[in-house]
DNA sequence: AGCACGCCGACT
DNA sequence: GTCGGCGTGCTC
């Protein structure tokens, strides 16, 4: 190989001692410099190890401004270069972008694109089998089978060999011993097989065709756009993105679907694969070590066409991605909140628009941000109407609590109390929805008012009393529950204030003690192999009250369902943070959409005490339109994003305290600023909480380099603990590309 | 982010 | 006398 001449990074050579920069994982601002021993290779996007302090990390050798001459004393030569395709120059520039936008060090986010330790070196050869030519010296009806398939020349391992003629590996393993196959190295297996995009292809026709139609045409422009496509559960947006992922097969490019964690199921891998003739390869946090490594490379290669995975997929290296879908795209589980700070969704987008191709955003209820988007034309709306001859929606209406209230002690209705008998005495299921674990948030002393508090957060304990515990949701502590007032010490006087679904069960039970009653929540004894278990059993109605938190919000189907009753819709409207109303929205949207699926009748209940409220207005008329315009306006008055024309700031920390302090701080280092919301430890994401002295901050503005310069100053001159500042950039990520 | 170094409290 | 908590500083 010529060399000199060929040098990539600039000029030519110096022999003695190139030097390149690269990006190690640890939170320098910049990448280190390291020399390149003679005979070594490396280009920009090269995988390499290097030595760092006592240790060998993996870096990826970058590229970008010649940086000033590091020490020579301190350079340290590349130890090797891994045996796989350099990252691409698009998959660089995202990479810097992401760590521009999110104030990240590059290092950090190089680290999210080489999570898949030992996947650099390809994958050993497998040993195979082939057919020699030599024949048996006895035929039997068997080994006549296995030289039907070998006598092609094609190579097979040893197990699929005798798999595919019915027979089991001693019959190959006999054959091998008389010298009928030869041994030959081939490549190892695809982890996934290749998907056909004619395989399952069903006929769409009516809105779907036309939707389908508009997203062919954005993948058959070759560059990038970004469409939102909304439409209520049931009005078929897979089967519509499925064929905008075909077209897309067709031209041979990669695609990636991002979905939420938990939405990853074996019934959604069922789907793709009865529509593509084989599954996509899936990327998320719990994947087996060497499947990761797996497809990590195989995204590189381009063996691997499709891949369906949760937000870090994002990073994963593709050799030639054509398409993102991002399904669900107003679920908060797309915005990470650890280290790197990002919102998948977003970046989705500045990923497509750096690669020049269509990203298609889905939700049957999408973000208030992405809704403004597709009303401005930014984004390219679709519209997916409920098909004609569908299951009806159910039938929906409020329960003014104000005119029915519950029972002393009890928080059911006489209607819905009412609606669930009728419900059960027609053989058919009842779903009672309560976002909130545990028997009562919130416990008491009847003597001395003491309140039940987290010593370590703050916020109240809340019963569990299934496990006889109470609990901090907040931090995760927990400690038996007490049988007299720490305060006081009075016996028997403690109080529980408000409903859990384990009380909501107590009170179903009172009322129906002949029912089947189940309760479903993430906290469930026996963990996700005991709730599948369950959700089988409800399934095939084994059960006639369901009562149960978010977690039956998505996916499942329940034949039997007739009845959704939300228990207090009013929960999650009134706790500051700005986006309560439209999680509300979403939230109560699922829920009522899980009941009406199953051709039998059905209602909904939705229990509240603002039966004027916007939310509950366009939970039963079904007018989404209204609840967003509106929603819009009330955050345009607030300057909340996405229309804040000056910077918002949202500071949240481990004690309200702790926030108001940093606010003042932040006024007094940006005076112009205007909009700074504090939300206390409640609001707080539990990463954060955890670690002591830490705090965020949410800024939501327009203009990103308004926002990075003020933010730069502002961490310049206001309290810094421990350097522990993170911020997250909630804002368009288009309106500054 | 890791990891070493270093300085004060409770214990095999 | 040591073990071990976490504060501080460094890595091309």
């Amino acid at each position: 190989m010529s060399d000199v001449t060929t040098d990539l990074f600039g000029g030519p050579a110096r022999r003695a001692g190139r030097v390149v920069p690269v990006l190690v994982p640890m939170p320098a601002p910049r990448p280190y410099s390291y020399a390149v021993p003679d005979e070594m290779h490396v280009e920009p996007g090269s995988v390499v190890q290097v030595p760092l302090g006592p240790r060998q990390v993996f870096g990826v050798v970058w590229d970008g401004a010649e940086d000033e001459a590091v020490d020579p004393k301190k350079l340290r030569p590349i130890t090797k270069v891994f045996d796989c395709p350099p990252l691409k120059e698009e998959h660089r520039r995202f990479l810097d972008w992401v760590s521009t936008y999110t104030l990240s060090p590059p290092g950090l986010v190089a680290r999210m694109a080489l999570r898949a330790p030992a996947g650099f070196d390809p994958e050993p050869m497998v040993e195979g089998l082939r057919y020699s030519g030599i024949l048996p010296e006895r035929m039997t009806a068997a080994r006549t089978r296995v030289l039907d398939l070998a006598r092609d020349g094609l190579s097979w391992t040893r197990s699929g060999l005798a798999h595919a003629a019915g027979v089991s590996s001693s019959v190959i393993d006999g054959m091998t011993a008389q010298g009928v196959f030869e041994t030959v190295f081939i490549p190892p297996p695809p982890v996934v097989p290749l998907p056909d995009p004619d395989h399952g292809a069903s006929r769409l026709e009516g809105a779907q065709a036309e939707a389908a139609a508009e997203l062919l045409a954005e993948v058959r422009a070759l560059k990038f756009s970004v469409s939102l496509m909304d439409g209520i559960t049931g009005s078929g947006k897979t089967e519509v993105y499925f064929e905008a992922i075909a077209e897309t097969l067709r031209q041979g490019r990669q695609v990636l679907i991002l979905l939420p964690e938990i939405a990853l199921t074996a019934s959604f891998l069922e789907r793709f694969e009865s529509r593509f003739g084989a599954k996509p390869a899936e990327w998320h946090s719990d994947l087996a070590p060497k499947t990761r490594e797996r497809v990590w490379r195989q995204a590189a290669t381009g063996d691997v066409r499709v891949v369906a995975g949760a937000r870090s997929a994002l990073f994963l290296p593709f050799d030639d991605l054509g398409l993102i879908i991002v399904d669900e795209e107003h679920d908060p589980a797309y915005k990470q909140e650890d280290r790197v700070f990002y919102n998948a969704r977003d970046m989705a987008v500045v990923r497509g628009h750096i690669g020049r191709f269509p990203v298609v955003l889905v939700s049957a209820t999408p973000s208030v941000e992405s809704q403004v988007n597709g009303l401005s034309g930014r984004y390219r709306p679709i519209h997916l109407p409920v098909r004609f001859g569908d299951a009806a929606l159910p039938d929906l209406h409020l329960i003014d609590m104000r005119r029915h209230p519950p029972e002393r002690g009890g928080f059911l209705s006489p209607v819905l109390l009412r609606a669930i008998g009728k419900t059960v005495a027609k053989g058919e299921q009842a779903l009672l929805f309560l976002n909130r674990r545990g028997y009562a948030p919130l416990t008491l002393c009847r003597v001395c008012g003491h309140r039940f508090q987290c010593p370590q957060c703050s916020s109240w304990l809340v019963e569990h009393r299934f496990r006889g515990q109470i609990q901090c949701h907040q931090c995760g502590y927990a400690e038996r529950t007490p049988e007299c007032c720490p305060e006081c010490g009075t016996f028997d006087h403690l109080v529980a204030c408000g409903p859990g679904v384990e009380r909501i069960a107590e009170e179903v039970e009172r009322h129906f003690p002949d029912a089947r009653t189940i309760v479903l929540s993430s906290d469930i004894l026996g963990g996700v192999k005991r709730l599948r278990l369950e959700l089988d059993a409800i399934a095939k109605g084994e059960a006639d009250i369901v009562i149960g938190t978010q977690l039956v919000a998505k996916g499942h189907n329940f034949p039997l369902m007739s009845l959704v009753g939300i228990v207090d819709a009013d929960l999650g409207l009134a706790n500051g943070d700005p986006r309560a109303a439209e999680r509300t929205f979403q939230l109560l949207s699922q829920v009522t959409g899980r009941a009406g699926r199953s051709g039998l009748k059905s209602h909904g209940l939705l229990q509240t005490y603002q039966p004027q409220h916007p939310v509950m207005q366009a939970i039963v008329s079904g007018d989404a339109h209204a609840f967003y315009e509106r929603e819009i306006a009330e955050r345009e008055r607030a300057h909340l994003p996405p229309f804040g024309r000056l910077a918002s700031i949202i500071v949240s920390a481990d004690t309200r305290n702790d926030a108001e302090a940093h606010a003042r701080a932040l006024r007094l280092a940006a005076p112009s600023t205007q909009g700074i919301t504090v939300l206390g430890p409640a609001e707080a994401p539990l990463a954060l909480v955890r670690g002591r002295h830490r705090f965020r901050l949410l800024v939501h503005g327009q203009r990103s380099s308004d926002m990075q310069g003020f933010l730069k100053a502002m961490i310049a001159a206001g309290p810094r603990e421990r350097g522990s500042v993170h911020v997250q950039l909630d804002i368009d990520p288009q309106s500054f590309l």
